[in-house]
RNA sequence: GCGGGCGUGGCGGAAUGGGCAGACGCGCCAGCCUUAGGAGCUGGUGGGAUCUUCCCCGUGAGAGUUCGAACCUCUCCGCCCGCACCA
């Protein structure tokens, strides 16, 4: 029954052996691997039911966008979240593992382009074709529950949140310089823009900038909020870059009066302690009142100004060092703490979108400010001299930025800089020359994208009532499916008069329906809700499933997802409590990132590098089992790094030395007889090295140390061959040897596990066996080696009896003959012992 | 420039509440088995000296703390990632 037939061409890996003459049964993964998977299968093994009274554990992975092909960094990232599953099931957890599609995207539609395929088609073929290369990995996914979003029943409530999002004014409509790409075809979010050459994060072409109308949601709203990631147990960078992302300053608003008018500039600082030494203002070209500060004299040269600026931005900023340059307005402001006549330039280092738009220029104590002041002869006052310094510092030696000791700064002189800020925010707020505020760098989420493969926006036109958010009854506002796709980089749904005209749901007049649809962030910040019931039809998920089973336990998933993803489910999670339809705010508690597998080469694996490591190929020649296990075992799951095809041999290797132990060894006890009899010492040593395999294995899986987990069961594996040859098959010591190897390799490599879990005599399934558990009693050594050192140098090893305290296994090892000739009568000045691990002696 | 992380054999990596550096695997070497082996088994494998033992040097570099440092402190060098005119 499980002998490889004669005319059936063995894997490589398993080649035909022989033993006493004739070829013996071998691992054929090929037979075993299907067999379970089907069977695993048929049984329902791992469907999942939300009600069972078990724990809860959700155990949840990014979903991936389907690109259509499967490559090794994939199974890479969810063969650990399956293994870790299959782990949790074992030790009482109910988990919930499902596994969606992200599955509006531009690939698909350009796809469409190209090969005239629908989007709809192209992108189930895709997602058909990845779920055909995930099934060899016999994960223990609810792939029933996985959402796929570009399905109406889904986007449906994205729609439905859009609404709910306007309602309560957190979407909204506004003109604004954003970021264009001309790849894509469509505008970006900020996040979306990468580099410092501003390129787009999926095309990589250089955005540009445009002026247009566009729909956001209101992000900064929740700023300060998200701000809050104390207790996120997330690896320290991603917390990092979020922080840094959202990038809040606490500073003033300050206004500076115009000379000869009532205007008023407002600029924002952080640095209110400098406000003695701003010699001139800047604002942004685009700043509303460049126009009517510019005196007529400079007319001519702020308009080129603001042209050549406009280009620039444009065009690209190639260089980081580039000069700050600006024109003079001809106006001037006046300082309200130093009395200080200020001249008003405009300059393009100061950024209408940030603060005000609007700076004061503090040469003396900001380096931009002062390469300024020096390339137009402005005045450099120094007011703040360094704390350990009793003299002014040079205006000619550069700016001197740090914190400090105020000069010439009135009745500041002499204060700290963080006393005086303080002081002088208060007279700033006294003399009503402005308040203390909180700046961002975070903007709002630019969602509009003006392409047809995407959730389209529930808004229509009316000339009458102007912009009307569709009616909830009305949902969804279904993508048309006739649309044509032409390379015009327009998006169809513009031609589309079907899906365009529309009637006004207020007046019932004419109206259009707004074309654009929503970035697919959106259809990705809020899809675990809907996993649990993604046929729910009375809500976007069900809130009572929802109450029990979120927030995520575990989130795993790449880094790249850093800022974008996570920074938008944070604030989707955060809207849905407010909507009263969650009851806490953070979706991931607990976050893993995985690494990166690059190619052979080291670089990024990709079909036109030819770089890809395909895992079909690497199925079928070594199983699917040593694959899983070598992905767990050649480094920690966090470390990323190049493909390295050699290791796979050693992991086949090992399920090789499994079988042959486990199974082809107790063929030959039967066919040689009687075991010999084993020495009690031996049955003792088994014990321990089983009962210590379990410890290990069991603390690794639960801090995701795979790699070391798999280490020591290629030990255990090692060791019990030995004892095999030694005669222990047989003992009651060996049966709970091999029932344990079988529990915890059955995690990592599935369907080996059950094959020989099933050989061993047992009927259910080792995946439903509870995980083993080891006795800290057995586990204990009776005697170890300790090393003895003189003067911290290793000298000699003594074999002690396990668990002195320091001064007993000083006293033992001190009189031991080879140790008191290593001494040879020298009397230490000192011994220090520590506990089974070594002696060592000063002279 | 700012922030985060990391430097250990030929390679991937073990070992950080300081305590025998190099677990496990790849590769390499030797032996066994074989008609054969790109299979399998056994053993060896940081560098140097000696070739049996004893010894010396070794965790990016240098210093420090300590009986003892890959691990803690300081300085420096290198690499990776993120942000980058944010006032």
């Amino acid at each position: 029954m499980w002998g490889v037939p004669r005319g059936a061409a063995p894997s490589l890996a398993a080649g035909p052996r022989r033993v006493f003459g004739e070829v013996t049964p071998l691992y054929d993964h090929r037979e075993i691997e299907p067999k379970w998977r089907a069977e695993w299968e048929r049984s329902g093994l791992y469907r999942f039911d939300p009600d069972d009274p078990r724990p809860k554990f959700y155990l949840l992975t990014m979903l991936p966008y389907p690109s259509g092909d499967l490559h090794i960094g994939h199974w890479y990232a969810y063969t650990p979240v399956d293994a870790y599953a299959r782990f949790l099931r074992m030790n009482g957890y109910n988990a919930f593992v499902p596994f969606g599609f992200d599955a509006f995207g531009l690939p698909a539609e350009n796809a469409a382009i190209q090969r005239g395929v629908h989007p709809r088609e192209w992108t189930m073929r895709c997602i058909a074709r990845m779920r055909e290369q995930m099934r060899p990995m016999g994960a223990s996914f609810a792939f029933d529950h996985g959402v796929v979003t570009c399905e109406p029943e889904y986007y449906k409530w994205d729609q439905w949140f859009f609404l709910k999002f306007y309602e309560r004014g957190l979407a909204y409509r506004k003109r604004a310089p954003v970021d264009w790409c001309p790849g894509c075809h469509t505008t970006l979010a900020r996040e979306q823009v990468v580099g410092e050459d501003r390129r787009c994060e999926r095309c990589d072409t250089p955005v540009v900038r445009r002026e247009l109308e566009q729909w956001f949601f209101r992000l900064t709203a929740y700023a300060d909020e998200l701000l809050e990631m104390e207790g996120l147990d997330w690896p320290e960078r991603v917390l990092t870059m979020q922080r840094n992302w959202i990038g809040r300053s606490e500073g003033v608003r300050l206004r500076f009066p115009v000379e000869g008018g009532d205007e008023e500039i407002e600029v924002f600082t952080t640095r209110l302690d400098t406000v003695y030494g701003a010699s001139f203002l800047v604002l942004a070209p685009e700043h509303p009142l460049v126009d009517r500060l510019t005196r007529p004299e400079a007319r001519d040269a702020v308009a080129d100004y603001r042209y050549t600026a406009s280009r620039r931005s444009e065009v690209q900023r190639l260089s980081t060092e580039r000069v700050q340059d600006g024109v003079f307005t001809g106006s001037f402001a006046r300082n309200p703490f130093s009395g200080r006549r200020m001249p008003i330039w405009v300059g393009d280092y100061v950024l209408l979108g940030y603060g005000t738009g609007a700076i004061m220029g503090v040469p003396g104590h900001d380096g931009r400010d002062y390469a300024f002041a020096r390339r137009y002869g402005l005045p450099i006052p120094v007011v703040v001299r360094p704390r350990d310094a009793a003299e002014a510092p040079d205006a000619d030696a550069g700016p001197f930025s740090d914190d400090g000791v105020l000069i010439d700064s009135g009745p500041y002189s002499g204060l700290p800089s963080e006393e005086a800020r303080r002081r002088m925010a208060d007279e700033v707020e006294r003399r009503g020359l402005g308040q203390r505020t909180v700046e961002y760098r975070v903007r709002d989420w630019l969602i509009s994208r003006q392409r047809y493969w995407g959730c389209p926006i529930p808004i229509v036109y009316c000339d009458g009532c102007g912009t009307v958010p569709v009616p909830e009854e009305e949902l969804p506002v279904l993508l048309p499916e006739d649309a044509e796709f032409l390379p015009t980089g327009e998006s169809p749904l513009l031609r589309n008069e079907a899906f365009l005209r529309t009637s006004c749901p207020r007046c019932g007049g004419p109206a259009r329906r707004e074309t654009d649809t929503m970035d697919t962030f959106v259809d990705s910040s809020w899809y675990w809700y809907r996993y649990l019931d993604p046929h729910y039809d009375e809500g976007p998920f069900d809130p009572e499933l929802a109450r029990r089973w979120t927030p995520v336990d575990q989130y795993t998933g790449g880094v790249e997802h850093a800022v974008m993803h996570l920074l938008y489910s944070r604030f989707f999670t955060r809207v849905l409590r407010d909507l009263g339809l969650v009851d806490h705010s953070e979706p991931f508690p607990r976050l893993f990132n995985q690494g990166i597998i690059l190619g052979a080469d080291g670089r990024r694996m990709s079909k036109s590098r030819g770089n890809v490591v395909n895992p079909d190929d690497l199925v079928e020649r070594y199983g699917a089992d040593a694959v899983r296990g070598y992905l767990m075992f050649c480094r920690p799951w966090d470390e990323g790094g190049p493909w390295q095809p050699g290791g796979m041999e050693g992991v086949a290797n090992f399920l090789q030395r499994v079988w042959r132990v486990l199974v082809e060894g107790s063929e030959e006890r039967r066919s040689e007889g009687a075991a010999r009899a084993a020495a009690a010492a031996d049955r003792r040593e088994l014990r321990r090295a089983t009962h210590r395999l379990v410890r290990k294995v069991s603390e690794d899986m639960r801090a995701f140390r795979f790699n070391t987990a798999i280490a020591a069961m290629m030990e255990f594996v090692r060791q019990l061959g030995r004892m095999g040859e030694a005669g222990l098959r047989g003992t009651p010591e060996w049966s709970e040897a091999a029932d344990a190897f079988c529990r915890v390799l059955a995690p990592v490599c599935p369907h080996i596990a059950e094959e020989i879990w099933h050989r061993l005599g047992h009927g259910e399934s080792v995946h439903l066996q509870p995980w083993p558990e080891w006795d800290p009693e057995l586990t204990a050594d009776e005697a170890v080696v300790v090393a003895v050192q003189v003067n911290g140098r290793v000298r000699e090893r003594v074999r002690v009896p396990a668990g002195l305290d320091e001064a007993e296994l000083v006293r033992v090892v001190a009189a031991d003959e080879r140790v008191r000739r290593l001494l040879s009568g020298r009397t230490p000045r000192r011994a220090v012992g520590v506990r089974d691990r070594l002696v060592n002696f000063v002279v």
